[in-house]
RNA sequence: GACCCCGUAGCUCAGCUGGAUAGAGCAGUUGCCUUCUAAGCAACAGGUCGGAGGUUCGAAUCCUCUCGGGGUCGCCA
C-alpha cells in the first residue's frame, strides 16, 4: 500500500471515529477529498483538503472540522505532526521512518517501481503510426508516432496487456498511384526521358532506389508491357518496400509495432465479405439516398440510391454509404471488417491515434465497432494536433504533392532521436505544436532531455566513486535494502524520498488521461532535486552522498542515489528513452 | 449551419478530475568549478491566465456567451 493510500484510509477512519462523539452525520461516503505531496514543502509532507470537502454536509466550519481531526490525527504512529492551514487543509508530517519504508519499496522494484494493477491484465489494441505505404515517414507522422508509443509503454506499465499495431491500406487508388510511379522511374533507370512527374503521380526521388531494386530483380520485363499486367505485380513489390522503409524510419526513433494489419487481406480472406453479412442479417443496412453534405460546395453531387449502413441508430448524424457510385467499397467497409477481426480476438478497448485532419472518423468508426461488437467493444480516438514547421520563424509549408517534405530522417538526424521524442513528449498531444527547425537544433545540445539523463550519470558517477571505496560491501540495490537508513534525515534528502513516492501517482494520473507528457515534467522536477541537491554536496562537504570515514551515512546515501536510477529508469522507459552511464 | 482543439511571461510550453503567493525551459541580468561531471546550482527580472457573466468557502481549471487562431463535417483516405 502506498504511503497515500495509507494516509487515506487513517483520515477516513479517523473522521468516522470522531462524528459519532461530535454529533456529525455523514451523509455521504467520502471518496472525493485528495491526498497529496504540497507543492509547497512548508505545507509539510502530506496535506488534504478533507475537511473542506466534507464541511458541506457536516455542517461545520472546515477549519473546525480540521481541528477536530488533527486531535485524533496525533495519535497514528505514521504521523509526527498535522495541522490546520488556509481556509481549512490539513498538512501532515510523517515520521522518516515512513520514508525510508518508501525508498525500500523502491529499491526491491526497481524499474517496475510504478508498474500499475489498474489495467488488471487486460489486452487493449493501440494503432498508431498506420501512414499508408506511399511515401516516406515526414514530419507530420513524427508526432504521432511517438506520441503512439509513449502511450503503449504507458498502458503497459500500467497494468494492461498493449498490442501495438499498424493498419495500412495497400487496395486502392493511393497504392496504384505508387506503382505507375515506380514503373516510370523504372523506366527513367532504364535510360528513358521521363521528363516531370505528371500531375498525380507522385514526385519526389524516394521512388528512385525502390526502380532500381525492381530492375535488379525483375530486369527489363516490365519494360514495354502494358499498365494491366504490371501493375499488381509493381504495386505488391512497391508496397512491401515502402513498408520496409517506414520500418526503418520507425525503428530510428525507438518505435516498433507487434502487428501489421493490412486492407487486402482483410478483403480476401472473406471478413469483409462476412461482416457485410452479418450487418445484413442485423436489419442494418438497406437501399437509400442521402442529402448533399452541409457546409460545402459540391460541385459533383449527384443524389443517387447507395448501400447504407443505418449508422444513426448508433449515435451518428447520419446513415453512411459502404459502397461507391462506382460499386467499390467506400473505405470504411474494410475498416469495419478490420475492427471486427480486433473484436473478435477478444479486444475490448481499441485505441486509436489519429491527426487532427482525421476528426470525423470517429463518429464514423463508432456505430460500427457497437453494431458488430452489440456494444460490448469501445475505440476511443487521440487526436494528435497539427505539426507547424518552422524555419527559424517562418512557416514552412509541407507538401506531399509538391514533394516538399521534411523526413523523419532528417529531423533524427539534425536533432537527435532522444531530443526528437522528449520535445514531442513535452507536449499535451491536443496542443497544436510549433516545431522550429532552427531553434531545436541549436538547443539540441540543452535539450531538457539531457537534464534528466544527467542526473542519471551523476548517480553512476557516485557509483564508480563508491566502489573503490567500499571494495568489501555489496553496493547492489537489494544489498542496500538491507541497509540502515536512519542516516536520511536531511530534508532535501526526504524531499527526494517524497517525489519518488509520487512516481506511482503520475503513472496512474497519466494513464487515466492518456497524457504521458505528464511522466516527462515529472522527470524534468525530479532531475531538478537531485541537482539541486548535488549542489549543496559541492557547497557544504557534509551533503556529499559519500563521506569518507562515515560508512554509515555514506551507504544510506548510497541507497538514497540508487532509489534515485530506478525511478529515473523507470520513467525514462515510458518516454523511451535510455538512462546514459555518462555524459560525453 | 454543426462539431473538435487551442488562447497562460518576450518565445516554446506545463498547470494533475476546482485548492494555499500562477510554474518551467529558452532569451535577459548577477553570483558559484582546489572537493562525487558546471550539459549543473543559487538569485534577480518578467503575468489584468483572450474578454464578459455565472456556479461556491475558493476558478487558469467547471457552465453560458463572446473574440481570435487551427482542424473537420464525402461516395476522398
Amino acid at each position: 500500500m502506498s504511503i497515500f493510500q495509507h494516509i487515506r484510509a487513517v483520515l477516513r477512519q479517523k473522521l468516522e471515529e470522531v462524528a459519532p462523539q461530535q454529533g456529525w452525520v455523514l451523509s455521504e461516503p467520502l471518496s472525493t477529498f485528495t491526498v497529496e505531496s504540497p507543492r509547497d514543502p512548508k505545507h509539510g509532507d502530506v496535506a488534504t483538503n478533507i475537511a473542506m470537502v466534507s464541511a458541506k454536509s457536516i455542517g461545520q466550519s472546515p477549519r473546525f472540522i480540521a481541528t477536530i481531526l488533527t486531535e485524533a490525527l496525533k495519535s497514528d504512529t505514521a504521523i509526527t505532526s498535522a495541522e490546520v492551514a488556509g481556509p481549512g487543509f490539513i498538512n501532515l508530517r510523517l515520521s522518516a521512518h515512513v520514508w525510508h519504508e518508501q525508498l525500500r519499496t523502491v529499491l526491491e522494484q526497481g524499474v517496475h517501481y510504478g508498474d500499475n494493477p489498474m489495467g488488471g491484465g487486460e489486452r487493449i489494441n493501440i494503432e498508431y503510426v498506420s501512414a499508408n505505404p506511399t511515401g516516406p515517414m515526414h514530419a507530420g507522422h513524427v508526432r504521432g508516432a511517438v506520441f503512439g508509443d509513449a502511450l503503449s509503454n504507458l498502458m503497459t506499465k500500467a497494468g494492461y496487456k498493449v498490442t501495438r499495431r499498424y493498419y495500412f491500406n495497400d487496395v486502392g487508388t493511393q497504392v496504384d498511384v505508387l506503382a505507375r510511379t515506380v514503373h516510370l522511374r523504372y523506366r527513367e533507370t532504364w535510360g528513358q526521358s521521363i521528363g516531370e512527374i505528371p500531375a498525380g503521380l507522385y514526385p519526389g526521388d524516394y521512388l528512385k532506389p525502390v526502380a532500381e531494386m525492381l530492375k535488379d530483380r525483375d530486369g527489363d520485363k516490365w519494360l514495354n508491357k502494358p499498365e494491366s499486367e504490371w501493375l499488381k505485380p509493381i504495386r505488391d513489390f512497391a508496397v512491401a518496400e515502402m513498408m520496409q522503409d517506414i520500418k526503418n524510419d520507425l525503428a530510428l526513433i525507438g518505435i516498433k509495432h507487434d502487428v501489421f494489419t493490412n486492407e487486402r487481406e482483410i478483403i480476401e480472406n472473406g471478413t469483409l465479405d462476412k461482416v457485410f453479412k452479418l450487418l445484413e442479417d442485423k436489419g442494418l443496412i438497406y437501399t437509400g439516398t442521402l442529402p448533399p453534405p452541409r457546409g460545402k460546395e459540391m460541385e459533383d453531387w449527384v443524389p443517387e440510391p447507395l448501400i447504407l449502413f443505418r449508422s444513426s441508430q448508433f449515435g451518428d448524424s447520419s446513415d453512411r454509404p459502404l459502397k461507391k457510385r462506382d460499386g467499390h467499397w467506400s473505405y470504411i467497409m474494410p475498416d469495419m471488417a478490420y475492427h471486427y477481426t480486433m473484436i473478435e480476438d477478444g479486444y475490448r478497448l481499441m485505441i486509436n491515434v489519429l491527426g487532427a485532419d482525421h476528426g470525423g472518423y470517429l463518429e464514423r468508426m463508432r456505430p460500427a465497432i457497437a453494431a458488430l461488437s452489440d456494444g460490448k467493444a469501445r475505440l476511443d480516438a487521440l487526436f494528435c494536433q497539427m505539426v507547424k514547421i518552422f524555419n527559424n520563424g517562418e512557416l514552412v509549408k509541407l507538401s506531399k504533392r509538391s514533394g516538399n517534405i521534411i523526413t523523419l530522417r532528417e529531423m533524427v538526424d539534425q536533432v537527435g532521436p532522444d531530443s526528437v521524442r522528449f520535445t514531442i513528449l513535452t507536449r499535451d498531444f491536443a496542443t497544436p505544436f510549433e516545431f522550429d527547425f532552427v531553434k531545436v537544433k541549436e538547443q539540441s545540445r540543452e535539450n531538457p532531455v539531457f537534464y534528466i539523463q544527467y542526473a542519471h550519470a551523476r548517480c553512476c558517477s557516485v557509483l564508480r566513486q563508491a566502489k573503490p571505496m567500499f571494495s568489501d560491501t555489496e553496493i547492489s540495490p537489494k544489498a542496500l535494502m538491507g541497509q540502515d537508513l536512519g542516516p536520511l534525515v536531511a530534508e532535501d534528502e526526504i524531499a527526494l524520498i517524497r517525489a519518488f513516492a509520487d512516481w506511482p501517482k503520475v503513472v496512474e494520473a497519466a494513464a487515466i488521461s492518456r497524457e504521458p507528457h505528464r511522466v516527462s515534467f515529472y522527470l524534468y522536477d525530479l532531475a531538478s532535486l537531485f541537482h539541486a541537491l548535488w549542489n549543496k554536496g559541492k557547497d557544504d562537504g557534509t551533503l556529499r552522498f559519500l563521506i569518507e570515514g562515515n560508512k554509515p551515512l555514506s551507504l544510506a546515501r548510497l541507497a538514497l542515489v540508487r532509489g534515485m536510477m530506478a525511478v529515473i529508469a523507470s520513467g525514462l522507459a515510458v518516454i523511451g528513452v535510455t538512462p546514459v552511464e555518462e555524459m560525453r
